[in-house]
RNA sequence: GGAGAGGUGCUCGAGUGGUUGAAGAGGUACGCCUGGAAAGCGUAUAUACGGUGUGGAAUCGUAUCGAGAGUUCGAAUCUCUUCCUCUCCGCCA
């Protein structure tokens, strides 16, 4: 979330800026102001109380000391009527931060500069593209026939085991989302990211931290017995690691990167969309995370860019990268950069990867704050992307990658698969 | 799952009702000392919010000793709830 300092020393310039994201916040903002003038002048009141109520205290204790009982005894009485006031301004004050905090966890962040405006998904800038547009054979089909005729994933099977959109994956099917797995893993470790295998199931309070809750909990899968919700990406018990966490700034740029199973409830609508692989209860995917100083974030957001881009082309899949307008960025994120490759068969540009830079916004609620030489802690700033989701990126590399003689696997992924070829 | 012990600052560790935000030690930083280093000596070393205030600073107040609630004039210290850790037993990959 924003915080309090900066909405109320830019008011205005907060309301113009989230209207690029669509959003009204006049009254919301004016809300914070309010409330938060409220809260300053609430919590004097009961510092200066308390402070009273402190010296009394010592006082009685000196007077008892000195064997003073009267005394003593008629100090107490005055103590009464502070106690009902500090009891007082104690709940209107727990009252005004409740509110406040309830507010503040509804104002999105604040979109960068270069955001370019417009309402939805057509309004996205392409920044740049590049891969050879595959030229397929007359009889080609979508990934999710492929998937049949090669026996690689079982969809009724795993409806049968558990629900749609929880599919098997078989023999080279299997082979194939390791190997990507461990591609990813491998590539992010050489550009210098720390492997993390995370917990798939998290606790509200980790769910708070990265916003999961309180507003998108219907999107989890949620084990009410334990209080525990499963992860809908790495991204949420990586970054909780450095919640309430202040880092020295030396150790900055912190750079983690994680697999992970990923479960999404997302009640999501059924047909040609999200057909065969292109939209999942259960998923693969490698994240990467970065903690940086603020000045340093966009220069990191343009090196996470950078090495995504490596991955689509190490994997020959034509790609192109989407600058998101306001209106289609996620509402925590200050600049977004999406990942599209081209899947053949279906005709169709899929999302395969989103890097965001989320400034201090994320880190504000997790409290994530590094302290420079000058001995001053202020908020890191946080990034992520995925680097990559593999449903997609099969579904490309099935359908692209079909030839008479079978699916051909890219060359830098053939140390890993043990195979080049699926037939 | 049963029985017991415990959770204090960056770390260890003292503290069982009254200037204790917290002794002591270690670590770290800076300074002195040294030709350089070690040792030694000195100083500093939590966070948040609020007040006054500044070029930067500074300074005062409040809260925080796992978390939450309570008793009390006053709680790290007493009571309750809850979370977590450890030991023993049971169960189990």
């Amino acid at each position: 979330m924003l915080t309090l300092k900066y909405i109320t020393e830019n008011t205005d310039d907060v309301i113009a800026r989230l209207g690029k994201k669509n959003f009204d916040g006049t009254e919301i903002i004016n809300q914070v102001v309010e409330l938060d003038r409220n809260r300053k002048i609430t919590q004097t009141q009961l510092d200066n109380q308390s402070a009273e109520m402190n010296n009394l205290s010592k006082e009685i204790g000196l007077l008892f000391k000195q064997g003073k009982q009267t005394e003593a005894a008629e100090a107490k009485e005055k103590t009464t009527r502070l106690k009902d006031e500090i009891k007082l301004l104690d709940d209107r004050l727990s009252e005004i931060e409740q509110s406040l905090n309830l507010l503040l966890v509804q104002i999105p962040n604040l979109p960068h500069e270069s955001v370019p405006p417009g309402k939805h998904a057509e309004d996205n800038l392409i920044e740049r593209s590049g891969g050879v547009m595959p030229e397929l054979p007359e009889n080609a089909v979508p990934h999710w026939d492929l998937a049949k005729k090669y026996d690689l994933i079982d969809f009724e099977l795993g409806v049968k085991i558990s629900g749609a959109g929880f599919p098997v994956y078989k023999g080279k099917g299997a082979r194939l989302q390791r190997a990507l797995i461990n591609f990813f893993l491998d590539n992010a470790r050489e550009a210098g990211y720390l492997e993390i295998q995370p917990p798939y199931v998290v606790n509200a309070a980790s769910g708070y931290g990265t916003g999961q809750l309180p507003d998108k909990e219907g999107q989890m899968y949620h084990c009410t017995i334990d209080d525990l919700y499963l992860i809908p990406t790495a991204e949420v018990p990586v970054t909780n690691i450095y919640r309430d966490v202040i880092l020295d700034e030396k150790d900055l740029p912190v750079k983690n990167t994680a697999y992970s199973a990923c479960f999404r409830r997302e009640a999501g609508s059924y047909g040609k969309d999200v057909r065969g692989l292109n939209r999942l209860h259960q998923f693969d995917k490698v994240e990467i995370v970065q903690i940086q100083h603020p000045e340093k974030s966009y220069d990191t957001l343009n090196e996470m860019v950078s090495y995504v881009q490596t991955l689509v082309e190490k994997l020959e899949l034509p790609w192109r990268i989407l600058r998101l307008c306001g209106g289609d960025m996620s509402f925590t994120s200050a600049l977004t950069f999406d990942f599209e490759v081209f899947s053949a068969a279906q005709q169709r540009w899929l999302e395969v990867s989103s890097v965001s830079n989320f400034e201090s916004y994320q880190a504000n609620r997790l409290k994530c704050r590094f302290k420079g030489s000058d001995k001053k802690t202020q908020l890191c700033h946080t990034l992520n992307g995925s680097a990559m989701a593999l449903p997609r990126i099969v579904a490309a590399l099935l359908e692209n990658n079909q030839t008479p003689d079978g699916i051909l696997i890219p060359k830098a992924l053939i140390p890993y698969t043990g195979f080049e070829i699926i037939d």
